[in-house]
DNA sequence: ACAAGTACCTACCAAAAAGTAAGTACAAAT
DNA sequence: ATTTGTACTTACTTTTTGGTAGGTACTTGT
């Protein structure tokens, strides 16, 4: 995992927040490029590593493995390793994140109503 | 305003996915580590600068006028500076921050049920 | 041998977000 | 004069997020 400096001001904001503020608890989960995305394209069941890859065709590998690691990380996702050949890696939400489908509806309803 | 490279890959992702998916557009106009707070406590009605201030003691002044700023340009917030003595300028929700309060909920509800 | 498929990891760099410190302007009070 | 209140601006730094490039490992097919 990416190196984060504990001790630095930005990350004691960060935590200190994080406590007194649900929405930004909800938000550092669940925000950046490519989270929602993934979740987004989750919803409609489990997806392959190489599924993923394809309907996002501009995340890099990096930023793909790294976003569903943390997902996985903070229980949004699960991730099956299937032994077969060839092998493959499948993802699919957790309860706490088919928990998540109304929020993820309201954001996009709001952001279809108000984009321009 | 910050300076932004828009040729930057990271900008053309950034520009292309938002048009690509309302989630992540929503998310870029209220996420980071101060809007929702700005937006949640200006939910009950309209607020001074010094209040803000108050109730967010530990934010600098640079980050709070800068996201008011951001949230205003972004149609969110409505500034109105009053010519009094002392002058002072009042914030408050816009119909399409207003419009946003069962969203900002349902991420509260999500957080409250799942931090730990 | 190479190419294609599966799914990663590592080192480094670029860009953006957030933080720090110093300053501005005005008025009123001491 | 300084201090306190109002609300900023600017320059620079630090930290975090996202990107690039090279590599790993295995199997199967040509």
């Amino acid at each position: 995992m990416k190196k984060v400096k504990e001790s630095s001001t930005n990350q004691l904001n960060k935590r200190s927040i994080e406590l007194q503020c649900p929405v930004t608890f909800t938000l550092s989960i669940i925000g950046g490029r490519w989270k929602p995305l993934l979740l987004w394209h989750l919803q409609d069941g489990k997806k392959r590593y190489s599924e993923l890859k394809k309907v996002l065709p501009q995340i890099s590998e990096k930023m793909l493995i790294q976003q569903l690691r943390e997902l996985e990380s903070d229980g949004l996702v699960n991730r099956m390793a299937k032994e077969v050949v060839p092998p493959y890696v499948e993802y699919s939400l957790s309860a706490k994140g088919k928990d998540m489908h109304q929020l993820l509806k309201a954001m996009a309803q709001w952001g279809i109503k108000y984009r321009e």
